[in-house]
Parts: C-alpha cells; structure tokens; sequence
DNA sequence: GTGGTCTAGACCACG
DNA sequence: GTGGTCTAGACCACC
C-alpha cells in the first residue's frame, strides 16, 4: 500500500480532546494499521514533516512513535524513517488479558453511554455498525 | 437502594492500571450510577472512609468526588456526605456530540480488539454480552 | 410588627445551593431586617422551632443566630427566644469600608452577568428594578 | 491581546478577605475574561509562575485552574499553558437560571448595603457606577 | 519548560 | 461526625 504522507494529514490533532498529543497520533497509526491501511514495511511519514503538518513539536511525534515502537507495531530506525514492524502481524488469537482489557473498555462505552442518555438499543446499534464489515 | 457503604470494598482499586488512582474511584462511581446500583440520593462512603478503605490520601477521594460533581452526577456539600445528584437524571436522548464520542470509543475498542488478534465476530460476540441487559 | 413565626416557613433552605444552610438562614433574616419585616424588639423563630420546621440540625440555626448577633442585628438570651436587637439602627450613613464592601460585590454581580450572557443593559434593566422601591 | 503575565501581578490576593485563595484566583481570571482583559486563547501565568507571585503553594493555583476549567472558562493541558477557552464565548442571550442567580446576588447587595447605612439613592448612584461602560 | 498525581498532615468550617 | 483549604514536597507525564 502507499506510504502514509503521500496524502499528507491523514492524522490530524483534535485540540480539545484530553488525550495527550502523542496518543493521539499513535492511535491513529494504530487504526491505519489494525484496518490495513498501513501494512508491514510501510513507511510512516518522517518525524520532522509530520511534527510540522500537526503544528507539534517533533518531540511529540518522537514520543508516539515510540509507543508504537514499545508495542512491536512500528519499527524505529536511526537515519532512516520509521516503517511499520516488517514483522508485524496480528496475533493468531488473542491473550486473555487482552480479551479482559477489551471487555472492561466496553465497559466503559456502555457506562458513558447510559449516563449521556443512550439507550442500550442505541448502543447495540451503534456498535453493530462500527464492529462490523 | 441501600447506601454504598453498608458493603465496604465496593469499589476497588487496579493497581495495574494506568489510570490514576482518582479515575478509578468515580469511573466505578459513574458505573454504579449508570446501572442504578446507586441512585440519586444516596449516600456514597464517606472521604476519610474510603481512603482508608482503598489505602488512599484522603486527597484523592477527594479529587474523585469533585471530578463527579463537576459532572453534575454527586452533591458534596460541606459538613455531610456526598450523594448522588437527587437531580440526576439520564437526558431523554443524547446530545449528538455525546454520541459522536461513544462512537469514538467503539473505534477504539475495534482498533485495540483486532490489533491484539480478536476476529470481528469475537469482538460482535463481546459487546453483544457486555451491552446487553 | 407580628412575630416571624406566625407565618411558619418564611425561612427557607436551597438544597442546591452552595452557600451553607446556616448563611442561608442568616441571610434572611437579614433580609427581613433590612426591609423592615422585622423590626427591633421583634422576636426571632425558637431555635428548635425553626430547626424541625427546616429539617436541620439545632446547632445550624444556632450558628446563623450567632452570626447574626456578632454582626449586632440579633440579640440571643438565654432561656428566652432570640429577638432583633432593640438598639438595631442603620448607621446614619455607611462607612467607607462598607462602601469599599458593596462596591465590590456589585463587580461580583457585573461579572457572574456577563459571563453568563446578559448585556449591561439587561443587567441595569435588572438593578433598577431589585434596588428600587 | 497581551498575554496575562507580561505584567505580573495583575492577580492579587487580599488576605483580609474570607474567601478562599484560590476562589479569589479564580474570581479575578473570571472578571479578566468577561471584561475581555483576556480572550479567548491568551495564555494564564504558569501556575508556578502565579504561585510564586502569590507567595501560595503550586496547589493553590491549580485548585484555581481546575475550577475555571470546570466552568468551561479555561483550558488546561498537559505540558502547555493553560490558555482562555478557545471556543468560550459568552451566550447570546442568559439562561433563566443565570438572571434569577444574578438577581438574587443583587437583593444580596441591596440588603447589605441597607444593613449598612446606605440610602437606596446612594446604591443606585454606585450601581450605575459599576455596572456602566 | 509545562501541568498531573499523590502523599502526609495541619487546621478550619459545617451540621 | 462530615467535607474544605492549604501546605511542602516527591515524582511522573507531556511538549
């Protein structure tokens, strides 16, 4: 597939959002990944352009692209731009703790939905559409 | 419904997570509140009681109650315990913003569920437990 | 002029307010002296009447006395009821201090006013009206 | 507009004054902002920065910051300045609540100014004083 | 550099 | 008894 920047600001920065800066990046690299958008190998776009598209400090970017680095999704190379993990792939099946972890996030969807007024049929529609395809 | 403290312990600290220990204490709060184990007037423990329950600075107990009430889901009032906002009342349907958000969250919990191997059916099978009832 | 209490629950309590119950009480009673509801010599509610009367503590009515007579408005005898004090006479005119007092809490009200979307035509409109008469 | 802490000290605190530091903190940014002193986006002192000035713990200053951001007034994040809400912008026109608020401030600032001598006329005099221009 | 979390502990204010 | 304010200071997280 084709290298992350040659649409630049496919990752974009929602100031009001509390999620730290960095988060925010990595999950979005993360969602290209897990969606596909962003195979094994890719490049991602380099830390200077990207600190420069986003309006951060290149720090910033260095920090997400770590985290994604701590988590074998990317890979990290001096004098070179990070690629996503040429190994990386999905596990076979999940770990437990990981199933745990899912479970008590969708915990937390169901708890803030109900307290904003969401009815659980809503939810279970809503989730029906996201989880799906 | 009884008050939260005739079963001490009910809310509970992960020392795992990374979290901070105050958002902890009101996302359980939000939770029981979400699914009426707490309504609105009841008394929650109080500050020093639950600090020295969940082996906590009073200070923090304190953060959690004031990051609720500024939520508008508990009254602290100086002087007696904090309780659930007598006014609490789930809105009849929810602002789209805060829809918007939940959405946000569901793609979390897909990005993490496939990143970590789950299949989409896995993922529709959990929420379909976790979302319902 | 007749006795506050012949009319039962001309003091009231805001739940929701923030400001202490013992200052709500006070400030009322203030209130009546001020408008001369209640004159000097004028008997106070019992202590007790008026704590079952509010569903309050006996010490939280004693306390908004008490705040009343170290401001000199009320005089509290024991065994008998509190009255307005019989001395109780608006300084001839105000000293600077108090001035200096009003003046800003009159910045308090032009501040809340703004904030919260009135004009200061709107908030004139509302002064002439409350300090009129 | 110029950032607030170019000239420093433009908070200050009166000791004399029954109402908690960080209220006065937060009373004074409140008035900065609905004056337009500062807009939307203009940066506050640092909180160690204030807090130094103030001679108050670093605490003290956030307790402030927090208070205005629960008001929607500020914005605080994670490793930069807290900033005037970008989006604040006083309402067009004032919720219902909001002018019952303001004008139970103003029967306040009417029995007060009774209380302590003023005539009616002398109010309005220093009503229209404050709440002009 | 910025703010965030948490602690221990003092002392105050309200009911 | 309850919560509120404030301190000093440690250590962490973000930019």
């Amino acid at each position: 597939m084709a290298d992350l920047d040659r649409e630049p600001a496919l990752i974009r920065l929602n100031e009001e959002s509390a999620a730290p800066k960095y988060m925010q990046i990595a999950e979005q690299v993360r969602e290209f990944v897990a969606t596909g958008k962003l195979r094994p190998g890719d490049q991602l776009p380099s830390v200077r352009q990207l600190a420069s598209d986003l309006g951060v400090n290149v720090n910033t970017v260095l920090a997400a692209y770590r985290a994604l680095e701590s988590e074998a999704i990317v890979l990290v190379r001096h004098g070179s731009r990070a690629i996503v993990h040429p190994r990386f792939k999905r596990p076979a099946r999940p770990a437990p703790e990981d199933v745990a972890q899912v479970r008590s996030l969708l915990w937390r969807v169901r708890t803030e939905a109900l307290l904003r007024g969401m009815t659980l049929e809503a939810l279970q529609g809503l989730a029906r559409e996201v989880l799906s395809e």
